[in-house]
DNA sequence: GTTACAAAATAACCAATAGTTATTATATAA
DNA sequence: TTATATAATAACTATTGGTTATTTTGTAAC
């Protein structure tokens, strides 16, 4: 029975196709601007074969909200093991999720979307997707505990709600809608100084007081944080008049 | 030519039926559940007429939203005209946001929804909203403005950027998105411990050092700022175990 | 090779709904 | 009472998500 193997592989693959190609159009278009003719168009297939492999419009779309989220996942994975402390953690899963969404703006914008009413939160697949947005969330928890172990972060914070205020602060600060941006820009912002500031701005927020441990940026660039230098004023504002 | 007067007056109202049925149905159901015929009969019209008053769909969605602006936006003249320094005002914007969530659940999640890719950029009720949005971080901006005047709101602080934090800030923790909202729920948090902490986390970032402007929670009790009670170690997290 | 059968794929179809058009009803002014 | 402009409607079109009845294809047994 080595050819139902094969059989089996195939079925996948043509699967992946088909997520291939909706994403490349998901990518460039909204949502409701993409039919199920087109992506069956894109992958030559017809749109009823499509419908063998996913149930519906909205399943097929989180599936590649999935691959999106998963993404993220390894990297604040990533954040989470590295040998520094604490709070630095903390500020490179935030440079994470930037870096995220320079990479992969297209994820960035679906995941958003997503997250919008305009999905059910019946589909198998939103559970699936909270599960990985959690994650993400649980691991940036376990970043502050550790940083309140290590005396680089407040101990009187709560670690569960003050990821989910950083987290919904990031995801908010990064979420690609063009009315934001554009506000930015039109103030003289690039909108990597935009998200570069925001770290600098909630420092405080989290950071101990404790002198002994306080880090300067040098002690996060070692670390590999890159979003650290202070804006200056004459860069600041520059359109302004 | 009295009557044309009237006739006048009788279009506008009936432009208002229009919008206040389709509002009562687009509180309680999705968008994409909510057909132009539902509206009509709704309305006891027929959709064509709907057609008459309203260009399309998504111009009829925008105006409702446009009316939840509108009341946010005089939330925060509101809290602009007080006699009150400046880091209270701006806490008092945060709350008016949070007392907007609460009057208004079902603006809120419009004005939400509208900020989704969803919505066609074109559409000239976008940039009306957009403007109406901007103009409460202005206000949110000028209240920035004047704390850092009398030194309640720390001076390195850029005004511009800092109302953009908060404002979106706000926005993210008081996005109705159930997401979250289970998330908090299951954590043992009451959705109003979530904003009132959120204030209280937000706090050092904006205040200034200055011991002498330093304010207390009655200072801010006084003002009218009703989330400062600080969560008692038994309240919170009552449900982990 | 031929046949039997299961799996994959498709063409043709259905239902819902945003938006349009051709027609009818209604109110007003002369 | 009639002409006319405006308001309203019934009937229609086009698109699209999803389904069904049918055909094609690949595989195993003979």
């Amino acid at each position: 029975m080595r050819s139902s193997d094969r059989r089996q592989r195939e079925k996948e693959q043509r699967k992946t196709g088909i997520i291939d190609a909706a994403e490349r159009l998901f990518f460039f278009r909204r949502y409701e601007d993409v039919s199920m003719d087109d992506i069956a168009h894109s992958v030559e297939l017809n749109k009823a074969t499509i419908y063998l492999y996913f149930e519906n419009k909205e399943t097929l779309f989180a599936t590649i909200v999935l691959r999106g989220i998963q993404i993220l996942g390894e990297k604040y994975q990533e954040c989470m093991e590295k040998q520094v402390p604490g709070i630095v953690k903390v500020a490179l899963m935030g440079q994470a999720y930037y870096q995220f969404s320079e990479e992969f703006p297209g994820y960035l914008r679906l995941i958003h979307f997503y997250g919008s009413e305009r999905f059910s939160r019946e589909n198998p697949y939103t559970a699936e997707i909270g599960k990985g947005y959690g994650d993400c969330r649980r691991i940036l928890q376990d970043a502050i505990q550790e940083g309140i172990g290590d005396k680089t972060i407040q101990a009187d914070l709560d670690p569960f709600l003050t990821s989910m205020y950083l987290m919904i602060s990031f995801m908010g600060t990064l979420s690609l809608e063009n009315r934001w941006r554009l506000v930015v820009e039109a103030e003289g912002f690039s909108y990597g100084q935009f998200t570069s500031e925001f770290f600098r701005f909630m420092m405080p927020a989290i950071s101990s007081g404790d002198k002994s441990r306080t880090l300067d940026a040098g002690d996060f660039a070692a670390s590999g944080f890159f979003l650290t230098e202070p804006l200056a004023p004459d860069k600041r504002k520059r359109k302004k008049q």
